[in-house]
DNA sequence: ACATTTTTTTACTCATGCGTCAATAAAATA
DNA sequence: TATTTTATTGACGCATGAGTAAAAAAATGT
């Protein structure tokens, strides 16, 4: 019997882990080289697998890319639904939404994969992870018109700001992986502060 | 004797004019699909040559990348030194290089690379390149802390903040050339008033 | 028109890397 | 221990795409 279930893991369980680790070290290397840059043989080496093994839990490369993609992109969604079920003004609300999001995506670390690569799926999912995003965007665009109605904001461009912010926040990893000295909160608290402030003192 | 150069083009300028619009292209393709993604005779059918002919004006796919970064890079070199020799404060040198800095990047349009890429260049480009943004981001770093004690800018973490405009500014063109509503002037006014003001209204 | 040089093409070689298949190893079950 | 199921491997087929060599075509000069 061996098994009645305290800290033995599963069949099922052994294997959704394993996936997940492999999903992992491949959104890595896809991030630090490239999805084309980078073989399949390559990411079985660094997981101390054979390529083949891979394929026991993935279809294709494209598959590989696309889950790792979602991972991305499921930081965004989860931001967003947190922020609906948030409390507040659309002020607070828009805050919460993008230090949230950044926080997620720092949390998420190597699953962050640009979103270049997204050109190498088929179409079908392409389109998927694009609606998602748009989501994303007009959310992120009707909180700041909301806010600016509530004299929270001033008549900034809609579109421009909300593209200037996640715009940067894309880069938010790039550059926060290389030198870890700063937290993921101290590091999107500082963002945030930056982009609703901006740099300029303020005149007495 | 056919030529006494008016209006007609030597040898070497044909020559030139026609690397450089590979060159051109060749930097769309790169942006568009990636690097690793685009293929030679795709840029060779797109130019209405064959793969080979290009082998005729470039060494190789590496020296091909290598030079549209240049052409990247070179923008951020060129609005350094216009700085540099621009008449005024930190901050208003500092309001110059980035305002110059995005307006060069969007008028060279195809020619902005992905940083992701370089990684596919040998070392010794990749150093060469690298040290050209740090130089960059050197003088971009110093105008802010000038600019803090000049008491123009509030007292802002310098390395994030600097990071935060070079990050925000590599995504200006992806969503740039999407659509053309706005002129190049237009786009990066609005982006260095978000950068500089931010977006909370300021109370009263 | 003829010779020479510059440019482009056609037709290849060769390496890389995705994906498959049959064979094996490991683990669970009986 | 024997049997079946799950997991992994090694050895391959095959397509793509970088790069080359030699020949053809176009431009230039005499």
């Amino acid at each position: 019997m061996a098994n009645w279930n305290g800290a033995v893991a599963s069949r099922e369980e052994v294997r959704e882990l394993k996936r997940r680790a492999a999903l992992r070290v491949a959104a890595r290397i896809f991030n630090e080289k490239g999805y084309h840059a980078t073989s399949l043989d390559e990411v079985a080496e660094e997981i101390g697998v054979t390529k083949t093994a891979l394929y026991y839990y993935f279809k294709n490369k494209e598959q590989l890319l696309y889950e790792c993609l979602k991972l991305t992109y499921n930081c965004g969604q989860t931001a967003r639904l947190e922020a609906e079920g948030f409390d507040g003004s659309a002020f607070d609300k828009l805050s919460f939404l993008y230090k949230r999001f950044m926080e997620l995506l720092m949390e998420e670390r190597g699953a962050y994969t640009t979103m270049a690569n997204i050109r190498a799926l088929p179409e079908e999912a392409q389109e998927e992870l694009i609606d998602r995003r748009r989501q994303l965007d007009r959310y992120s665009r009707m909180l700041i018109e909301k806010a600016i109605q509530e004299g929270a904001l001033r008549p900034v461009d809609v579109r421009i700001t909300s593209n200037f912010f996640l715009g940067a926040v894309n880069w938010i990893l790039r550059w926060h992986t290389e030198d870890d000295a700063m937290s993921p909160d101290e590091v999107s608290a500082h963002f945030l502060d930056l982009f609703m402030n901006g740099i300029v003192a303020k005149k007495a």
